[in-house]
DNA sequence: GATGAATGAGTATTCATTCAT
DNA sequence: AATGAATGAATACTCATTCAT
């Protein structure tokens, strides 16, 4: 078909420009896959043309780069300042796989892009999304290792381990989600059930009830400090 | 000119033919992934024209599907008859993970193409590969439910949600390994480990040495003597 | 996919598998169109392998005229029997132009193949068809010739240029039908008026009244009273 | 190793290489035929990349509508003025054959491939050509209502039947001389015949020298005059 | 800074025909 | 006589990327 009316040349600021590129390929990267978006529709969309992006972007590939590494970092935005207010092995426990949840219901493809074409490339580890994923799930480390330092959880537990039922939990379970094979995804709930789950599965075996209040851990610490100032009392 | 030699004409039984595609085939997918993969690579490869491939199969995704499922429906071959040979809720739940983590560790690059390519579409559940996933994961199920009919795990152990924790941790784990981003993929380890792990995020909780209802008592016991302190301060 | 279950084996004498692979390859090409036609789909409709085809037929395009030739060779069977057992060029005309509406109705389809495929190759003028089309053409001319011989229709009737008419009337109705244009096709009605005209056109101007049963009457009357007188005159 | 010279990259105005597409895709459909025609021939021809075209045409086809559009509005152009500055039935439906005429003469090959690919189509009625070719053999039906209501065509002239014995008897007759079958079109001789016998037998039967009741009673009074002598004779 | 026309290297798929068995 | 596996040449269409203007 012959060429349609002309649209007009609308010049704009480099940040603005890049902006824009970066917003409309996330849309179209979201509604359509990656493969299936060509550059010339993104080029389209915005109202330029690819010689323009590509201006901006040296590769298609690094505009989904820099695509999942804004919507990354946004994503991780407040996530270490709010885990970070959140006090007791549980409750941080509880809200980081909450969080992990949340991020994977409000932009599932997004994480599918990272999975499928980010993570797979061998130069994945010199991305930023490598080091933001990693801090991401360093956290669960750290919780762990909280948990063992409060003497709650088992000494010799499987960090690593935990990590990848945590994380490979969510997903998959997301994934069906995701793919239609399941209804619903249940935020809240699927997070009780995994913390609660994992929880149970590192405690040292006649530590604690599993069960009880959330607050179980933190009532034990209050109480060893409570019992440590009564005996400097005592002296 | 080039080389341009008449190619003989190799006549070969059917079976033959197909085994060779589909081995080829298999190995290419694996070495380049599916898409990277042309088919006439494939058929250079065998010594074939394409057109020879097209005589066995329709499309060049029914040659991955077809190769998957020859290579899932090997995979769990004898998945059924050993699990039934093997007692013991504990035992069973093991060898369930650690045949899992076996064959991701045979072939993770397969299973790679199954998420990707078969889990992805449309009509999954229209595929073999689909019926032999099914039968497989509800292993866990039944598993799991023996369990809770022997009354070591919790009467609402959340199933659905072990099974993807199950998998999608055994996945996540392998798939670092298959990335590289893990050094080694010790089956026996990780078999064990989340065996243990799942086992005893199931076990009621004071039916066995896993668990804990002695945290409870612990607590009061502290809450006493704190009291008890109190007590003699108040004195 | 692979391959599905051997066919049997049927041997036949070779005049029935010819006359097999032209019925089932009419019936196909008709349904199907010729292009759309594959020799596999043929050969694997009537049992058979490709190969076996090619025994009997140098060419598909071979397959398509024999396949043309008989058809038209039947559907002109009793043609010309039937026009000889007609009289009055009037009749006759309208025998004719009925007659290949007749044809044009019951097979629009491979009407249509011989004019996409044989009467546009270069060697047509060598092909059974040609004369078939060529012998059937010609009583058209006969019949006009006929009438001018009778002195009904003008000396100089354009004999080519009627020919040219009638039939590319009726190619030009029946396609418009065949392609859905139309809703019906009267037959019967379309033959009158074609014959109506083209008769009515081709009179000598003040020779006789087109129209009218009427007239007729009144002519066969007068005759028959002309030939009783003529009758006495004899005696 | 064979010529591998880098083409110079050669920028032209859109208007002017897509009318050089248009204008070789017309030339090679022509030629060879559409289905003979690939596209890589044509952009060879032109000395562009195959990618090229298609920046301008979504389609093969799409490409052959174009042309034929282009082509069919130039041949009707001034089709409709030109029979606007025609007074008389006679005159006006000559002008309108022999303009038919001219138009296949001129292009026959591109009439043909509208007969093939265009109007055979499903979405025939959707094309410009459709909406043109209705237009254009609208003007028959005009011309003939015309004549009705002047009076010197019958009342119940089969308007359709008309359009079809006119286009089709063109048609028919053009193809004879397309296809070689027929050595000379003469434009002219040929306009006349058709427009004299298509006026021919739409008179009004005694309305004009042409047609004529009068012959029944010539007929009459010719048997009159026999029936004379007979008596004559019989005294 | 921007444009957008042009590139060029793919890629899956089709099918009439051949020929070794 | 038949088979049917294999051929091989063709073809429309895609798209990330480049570069002359």
């Amino acid at each position: 078909m012959p060429q349609a009316a002309k649209k007009k040349r609308v010049r704009q600021k480099p940040e603005e420009r890049l902006a824009e590129i970066i917003k409309i390929s996330h849309q179209m990267f979201v509604e359509k896959g990656y493969e299936a978006t060509s550059m010339a529709e993104v080029a389209n969309e915005i109202g330029i043309v690819e010689g323009t992006i590509y201006r901006y972007f040296k590769t298609k590939k690094d505009v989904l780069l820099v695509v999942l590494e804004k919507w990354y970092d946004n994503a991780l935005a407040d996530y270490e300042q709010n885990l970070a207010g959140i006090t007791g092995v549980k409750n941080r426990m509880h809200f980081m796989i909450w969080h992990h949840l949340k991020v994977l219901q409000a932009d599932p493809v997004l994480c599918d892009l990272i999975v499928q074409h980010v993570r797979a490339s061998d130069d994945y580890e010199t991305t930023k999304i490598f080091q933001l994923n990693k801090s991401y799930s360093s956290a669960v480390d750290r919780i762990i290792k909280e948990g063992i330092a409060e003497g709650i959880f088992v000494e010799d537990a499987p960090i690593a381990l935990v990590r990848d039922m945590v994380y490979g939990g969510v997903e998959y379970h997301s994934w069906r989600y995701v793919s239609g094979r399941s209804k619903r995804l249940d935020v809240d709930k699927i997070a009780n059930q995994i913390s609660h789950f994992v929880y149970k599965a590192l405690l040292i075996e006649n530590s604690e009830p599993v069960s009880s209040d959330t607050s179980n851990d933190l009532v034990l610490a209050k109480l060893n400090t409570l019992e440590a100032k009564i005996d400097k009392l005592n002296l």
